[in-house]
DNA sequence: ACCTGAACACCGTTCAAGT
DNA sequence: ACCTGAACACCGTTCAAGT
């Protein structure tokens, strides 16, 4: 080799950043220390400032790839959907289940936001995530099942809820046992907020009762 | 007095809680510190832990106070309401307006849950507040203007909805402006809930849009 | 360039000691 | 009982120094 070998490997800032989300899934973003992570990575524990100007920033590196992991849950969800309307609800089930399986990761994307949102990387890939649920909204316009309103509004209030059904459960104030009644009562929250909560058939509470 | 007077003040646990609701509005959960909560108390920095046994459970009181405070401003927005349904959607701007006015001591409340819910004031206070919620459910439901599917399934989605809203508007992921202009879309939303977004007239979307 | 060890000012918590 | 100061093991960040 001609090229001197790197000081330990070249891809430092990568293994930074994969211990990180390994450091932040297992203790969560309070806990989570710059230190660890080195030690982690196995380097010194000021090597990460070569990389990373400061604590922070890693946070946001780690927050940046949760929206795309998020992203992706939310279409692998909505994949087997039989219509557009259908795909926006399952979408939001791919959310919370997300949001269930790395509740600490979850946590590090959405509660520190006022001081991440200036770090363009984690703006944008935020944005992505949130387009993701833009675009099935509009498909469900477009299909008639959604009407004509503003869609952004439309957009921001499945959200709203799916990401207040997220927060409560995995803070364990939804009086549900498992992920699956968690998964239950999103479907349900998810009808409700679709036909609205008055028009509710009086069979159709949260049980695995009613149609569709 | 035969008693003896207390070293500085009799009432140092209270003045604790009260210096740590103060600190945690200014700095936040994260940077919330036992020290300067002493400091700010003017005590030394072990003198809390005559009273608390950790910094925990100095948050968990911080936190129970904050779910009171919580009620009791969902219970003031719904006093004006012309009627039950109208009561649960005032309150739920009232849930908002707390979280946009004290949005460090909200995170405190509902963003170390884990930790929290084993201290028997956080978990009482966190019920009480919640129940204010549930009644509201219930008398709309006696007045005809919800069905009557199962109550806590109504509430629980109700919640999650303006819980979304909060964390959402703190976060400032809503592309709301100003105060106002979330609790227009809080409006928005809870509107939508009740009546089903497939129900929304195409002129019933925000009015003077309130989102860019 | 990339990494290291020592150093600084903080923090939570503990402990022996003061009144 | 209630409070204090010193001490310990941590942390984020900086800096001079090594290869």
């Amino acid at each position: 080799m001609s090229e001197p070998a790197p000081y330990h490997h070249g891809h430092l800032k990568q293994a930074l950043l994969k211990a990180a989300v390994r450091v932040i899934g297992k203790v969560g973003p309070r806990a989570f220390t710059l230190r660890e992570v080195a030690r982690q990575a196995k380097v010194s524990h000021n090597a990460p400032y070569r990389h990373f100007r400061d604590k922070e920033e890693l946070l946001a590196a780690v927050a940046a790839e949760g929206f795309e992991r998020l992203a992706r849950s939310m279409i692998a969800a909505a994949k087997p959907a039989e219509n557009a309307l259908d795909a926006l609800a399952m979408s939001g089930r791919g959310y919370v289940q997300f949001a269930l399986r790395w509740p600490e990761h979850f946590s590090a994307m959405f509660d520190y936001c006022e001081g991440l949102r200036v770090y363009p990387e984690y703006a944008a890939s935020g944005r992505e995530a949130f387009q993701v649920l833009v675009d099935y909204v509009t498909a469900a316009q477009k299909a008639g099942q959604l009407p004509a309103v503003d869609t952004s509004a439309l957009a921001l209030t499945a959200w709203s809820m799916v990401h207040g059904i997220a927060k409560l459960a995995i803070g364990r104030l939804l009086p549900a046992e498992s992920k699956e009644a968690v998964f239950e009562f999103t479907a349900f929250a998810t009808r409700a907020l679709s036909e609205g909560l008055t028009n509710l058939s009086p069979s159709g509470g949260l049980r695995r009762s009613a149609l569709p």
